[in-house]
DNA sequence: ATTGTTTATATCGTTCGCGATGCAAATATA
DNA sequence: TATATTTGCATCGCGAACGATATAAACAAT
């Protein structure tokens, strides 16, 4: 017989691993409407939250290498969604904005928020539910963040 | 101000996304010193519960698609890890089983589901409160892939 | 038996995610 | 001021994920 720790029903990380991607999966077909994916939305998320923001800081924002968010902010650029300008106190530094493309996306995609939240809502995820499941998120991601910078 | 569906502290996937991303981040230096990633070692955890099976069914275990898993078994069939075999009953399968490597690569890895394990133990996360995270991951990840399939 | 449909995999192209590496600007140090 | 180090970003390569498509075997229906 298999050890428990072994046996897939017992992993944390296979079940954060396929309802994370069952999540995005649920984003995909919305987002796609307005030629997006998952990574761009977040990118979006943070730009809506602050515009003008230098690369390195949008990649610790949301947990990602520079050379994850590079190729993907040029994507970006590509699509006229945001400009990336060199930084003018710091010439290193690339400034990321939006256009207005990418400001008027938000009320194109003003529906996701609610549609993937009701997708997800079931007996054990409530809006009551929730804050105890963030908390044990922000627990992991906190302890595993910090280990390794 | 932007709209509180829009912050990005307010989104579940986003948290979701990032605790898979860095656990798996945690398991990636345990893992690579017998040369596998993250995928290869569910596949394992698969394999290891039960020998021999088809490609599809190890698919769906992990509900990912074919053209995710073929690629994958390919290169650790290239490893000799695995072996996959023509179906003998129907021709059109590809039975998926461990070569003597594969099957010791358990004794090799006995230490990791420990060491991730402890890794991600927190103030938030215990031994108490996994059972209701657990509960909720499945909840989702229940809904989720029944909306799809 | 012929044809059509379904099923099990495989192939291809695009987009992440990230380690390794490179380069130029900024900063620290001699 | 010259040199060394650090920092911010980009490039490259590989391994996933996944949509779209292809192929061959199994099965169904004439």
């Amino acid at each position: 017989m298999i050890k428990e720790e072994f046996k897939l029903d017992n992993q944390l990380c296979f079940r954060l691993y396929t309802a994370s991607r069952l999540i995005t999966q649920a984003y995909q077909p919305l987002l796609s409407e307005q030629g997006l994916t998952y990574p761009q939305y977040l990118v979006l998320l943070v730009l809506w939250e602050k515009d003008a923001q230098p690369v390195n800081t949008i990649a610790k924002r949301l947990f990602l290498e520079t050379n994850t968010v590079t190729p993907l902010l040029q994507r970006m650029e590509k699509e006229g969604i945001l400009t990336r300008e060199k930084g003018k106190k710091d010439a290193r530094q690339r400034i990321v904005s939006l256009t207005q493309k990418g400001k008027i996306l938000q009320e194109k995609l003003a529906n996701v928020p609610f549609t993937v939240g009701s997708a997800v809502l079931c007996e054990s995820v409530t809006p009551e539910t929730t804050p105890d499941l963030f908390r044990m998120l922000d627990g992991m991601i906190a302890k595993l963040s910090n280990h390794v910078s």
